[in-house]
This record gives structure tokens, C-alpha cells and sequence, in this order.
RNA sequence: GUGACUGUAGCUCAAUUGGUUAGAGCACCGGACUGUGGCUCCGGGGGUUGCGGGUUCAAUUCCCGUCAGUCACCCCA
């Protein structure tokens, strides 16, 4: 293999880079529907604005080093930092609630594996200042937009839906501690991706009796709304939990999405800042990994800029949803061509043709023509090559003729105002 | 960072048990069809067999290392 892009890393291509293009557009297409304005900021961010959130450990994972200036930096591994800074220093003066998001190309140095590079361009969508849940179902609402206008169905995509809020209080009731609680939510975060003996093995090394480790279990099953309040519904918090989500799933229902949703308490994003209600999109048959991930992190603008706001939001990738779509045909495969292929028939024509070509140039259309002369059947072969849909052919006596490659067929026309009629 | 598997033209793959100058299709460039494309035919460019070392008369083939890829673990902000 010759030398290629760094590990990790990717060369776009034009076909590569048409798809990217065509991810992105819909990204922003959406977003910029659902009334989100699209900001950006650095590439390059101080080391401690990463270190002070998730602590020393997360350096093996950032692309850092020590600037001329002596200064520690990074590359930006995710978005949410720079966001809650850009917020936080402006936020007296942003109207509420601030609908931004922006199209980041991020790095992580990590091994790479399926679904997982050292950069990729990510959707951030966020809210600030807004404590409803019609907030939370607004963003989902984005997501599943996003996927929906892309050709993906909710039998392809499946929104999965938990609350942190209410985990806690339910195994607040189980008799679990403040302390064991971070422990439990990891058991539950890989219940999936390990044998269920490990899982209870781990649960129980934490202190847990066998009954509660039982029921732990049993809340990582198939779990509705009703069937939780009937178990656990006289505990008030839990209550005043589930009375929000319900209220949720009822906005989902009136945004028209509810059927993606459903509830799943194994959904605990990582162990990061969220403090509600977090959400990921996956495939509805398990092939590849989330799609996209969410949720409410009320406290974090407080401890990275100092300005108490709730907030929420999402990173939808670049990487997974493109490996999904080509699965699923649902990529553009090809290239679009020139709109018109002009052709000549006689050596001197060519700066007809340039003419001609610069007129439909400034006029809109996308024009290519042969640099070099070329026997006519070699340009029209070029034409079809390039996949223009229609070649304008100059003939000797100066006609312009129209020919669609598709079908053949031709028409006399003639060059008004940079169109051909 | 750990482990398993895999590396031959741009792509998909060949190459008797280790044996001459590493082939084919697609793609690309050129030519023929005498100048309106798609088809067909002919020709051409393109490989230090990922890289380095070892064994051997001889290595794409066997061994070691290294780099890269794939997958899993770790981690997933």
C-alpha cells in the first residue's frame, strides 16, 4: 500500500466527499427547519477546558501537545465544552432559549475500530435556558427528522429513551446508595455487551443483595410507564419522574415521532454530565452502533462557565449513519455531472464553444467542454463519461443543436440570455 | 494500551507442494469503427507482492520484526 492518510484519518475522494456533502446538507437542512441557528468556534481549544470536566484520564484520548507558546492545547474531541463556554460568557445577553447548533469536524486519538475514527464531522444540537420537557421531545424531534428525511424509517431506526433522574430514584428505592448508585449505572451502561451472570456478579460484588440485584436486572427488560408506576409508583420521586416523562412521550406523540420512541433504562450515556433525560438512536437491528446521543445536562454550564442554565443536547456523527445508510442503499452512488456538455465539430469552433460555455456558465449552469479538440464521437463519449444529462452540439453551419444523452434525441435551439430555447 | 485475524495494480481477485519476466476483469489513457456517445475489437500506462530482516540454489508462498487494515477489549467526552 502506498503511503495514505494518517490512521484514522480519511482522504475524501469526490464520491467520498459527495456523501459527506450530502450528510451534512440534510444536517443542516433540518436543524436550520427546526429554528437552530448554526455557530462555530475553534479548532483548537486549551487542554484544561477538557481535563476540568472529565479529569487527567481523558488526555490519552485527545489529540494534545504544547503549543510555541509553551501553551498545553488540544484538538477539539467534542463540542459541548466550547459550546457551554460560548454561551456562558454571553449569557445575560442571548435571548432564551438559545437554539444553536454547529457541524464540527472532531478528534479523539484512539484506536480505530468499526463506526469509530480519529475525526469525524459531528451534528451538535443544543438548547439552553429551557427547563420543559417539550425542550427534550423538541430535540429528539431533530434527530429523528434528520434520519426520516435520509430515507430511514421507525423500523430501521428505534429511539431509545431513559432518565437519570428517574434510575436514580428507583434504585433509591431498591435500598441502593449515593455511593454505589455510579457503580450501578456502569453494570447497566454494558448489560448488553456482557454475559448476565458478569453483570450480576459485578452488581452484587458492590454491596447488593441478591433480591435487588434481581430487580435491577428486571428494570433493564422491557419496561413501560404504567408498568413502573404499578411497581414503584408510591415512592413520590419516582412519581414525580415518571409524571415528566409521560408528559414527554406526549409532546413526542403531537411532534408525530412517538412511534420511534420507546422507553429503556439501559440507556445511561456513559457516565458523563447528563442529569435527565438522555436518548440514543440506534439501527433497529443492533448492526452498528448509536446513531446519535442525547440528553439533559442541567448542571454543566454552571461548573465550566459559571452560569447556572439548564440545557440540552445531541451529537449525531458522520461515521456510523453513513456506514448505515450505504448498507442500506439509501446513499447517492453517484457523482452529479456537468449540467451541459458543449461540443464541437470542427477544431476552430473551439472558442465558439467557450463562448457558449460561458454563457450557460453565467447563467447558472454547470459547463464542461473538450480543452483539447477531439473527434466529435470522442467528446460526446466524454459527455456520457461525465455523466452530463445533455450535450449542446455546434455544427459547422453554426446551428446549436440539443441532445439528450439519455434518449438521443435532438432539437435545433439557440442561445438567449444564457438559456437555450 | 491488550488480543485475534488479514496485507499481491486505483478496485475485485489469480499465481502447481517454495520454481523462469507476478497475471486477469473492471477502471484509466490511446487507436480502429472516417468524424453524433453507450457496444465491439486492438494497444498502452500502472506492482520494490505494505516495509525490513532471516531460512533457501530460489520467497508472493516459510519464520521473525515492524507498519497498516479489520474485529473485539479498554474507553466512549
Amino acid at each position: 500500500m502506498a503511503k495514505g492518510a494518517l490512521p484514522g484519518f480519511r482522504d475524501f475522494y469526490p464520491q467520498e466527499f459527495a456523501e459527506r456533502d450530502y450528510l451534512l446538507k440534510h444536517w443542516r437542512d433540518v436543524a436550520r427547519r427546526f429554528a437552530f441557528v448554526e455557530y462555530d468556534g475553534p479548532p483548537l481549544e486549551p487542554l484544561d477546558l477538557y481535563t476540568k470536566k472529565s479529569g487527567d484520564e481523558i488526555v490519552g484520548q485527545l489529540y494534545n501537545f504544547t503549543d510555541k507558546g509553551g501553551r498545553e492545547i488540544s484538538l477539539r474531541p467534542e463540542m459541548t465544552p466550547t459550546f457551554a463556554r460560548m454561551v456562558a460568557a454571553r449569557a445575560n445577553a442571548l435571548r432564551k432559549p438559545v437554539r444553536w447548533f454547529s457541524v464540527p469536524q472532531l478528534f479523539r486519538y484512539e484506536r480505530q475500530q468499526k463506526g469509530r475514527l480519529r475525526e469525524h464531522f459531528q451534528l451538535n444540537v443544543d438548547i439552553v435556558g429551557e427547563v420543559d420537557v417539550a425542550a427534550d421531545a423538541e430535540l429528539l424531534s431533530v434527530a429523528i427528522e434528520i434520519v426520516r428525511v435520509l430515507g430511514l424509517t421507525q423500523n430501521d431506526v428505534r429511539a431509545r429513551i431513559s432518565d437519570r433522574r428517574l434510575l436514580r430514584a428507583l434504585l433509591a428505592t431498591l435500598g441502593v446508595s449515593e455511593e454505589q448508585s455510579g457503580g450501578v449505572f456502569a453494570v447497566i451502561d454494558k448489560i448488553e455487551r456482557q454475559p448476565l451472570d458478569i453483570s450480576r456478579e459485578k452488581l452484587s460484588a458492590l454491596g447488593l443483595a441478591d433480591g435487588v440485584v434481581e430487580r435491577i436486572i428486571g428494570l433493564t427488560g422491557r419496561v413501560s410507564l404504567d408498568g413502573l408506576r404499578a411497581e414503584y409508583g408510591a415512592d413520590a420521586a419516582v412519581n414525580e419522574c415518571l409524571g415528566e416523562l409521560g408528559r414527554y412521550f406526549d409532546c413526542l406523540d403531537a411532534l408525530g415521532v412517538g412511534a420511534w420512541a420507546e422507553l429503556d433504562l439501559k440507556i445511561v450515556r456513559g457516565l458523563a454530565y447528563y442529569t435527565g433525560i438522555v436518548f440514543e438512536l440506534f439501527d433497529a437491528h443492533g448492526e452498528f452502533r448509536a446513531i446519535c446521543g442525547g440528553g439533559r445536562y442541567d448542571t454543566l454550564l454552571k461548573s465550566l462557565g459559571g452560569v447556572d442554565l439548564p440545557a440540552l443536547g445531541f451529537g449525531m456523527g458522520d461515521v456510523v449513519l453513513g456506514e448505515l445508510l450505504r448498507h442500506r442503499g439509501l446513499m447517492p452512488a453517484t457523482l452529479a455531472g456537468p449540467d451541459y456538455w458543449v461540443a464541437y465539430s470542427e477544431p476552430a469552433q473551439r472558442a465558439e464553444a467557450m463562448r457558449v460555455s460561458q454563457a450557460l456558465r453565467r447563467a447558472g449552469a454547470s459547463v464542461e467542454y473538450a480543452l483539447r479538440p477531439q473527434q466529435l464521437g470522442r467528446q460526446l463519449k466524454a459527455a456520457s463519461a461525465a455523466g452530463a444529462p445533455e450535450a449542446v452540439i455546434l455544427r459547422e453551419d453554426g446551428t446549436l443543436i440539443l441532445k439528450s444523452l439519455a434518449s438521443g434525441e435532438e432539437r435545433t435551439v439557440r442561445l438567449s440570455e444564457g438559456r437555450l430555447v
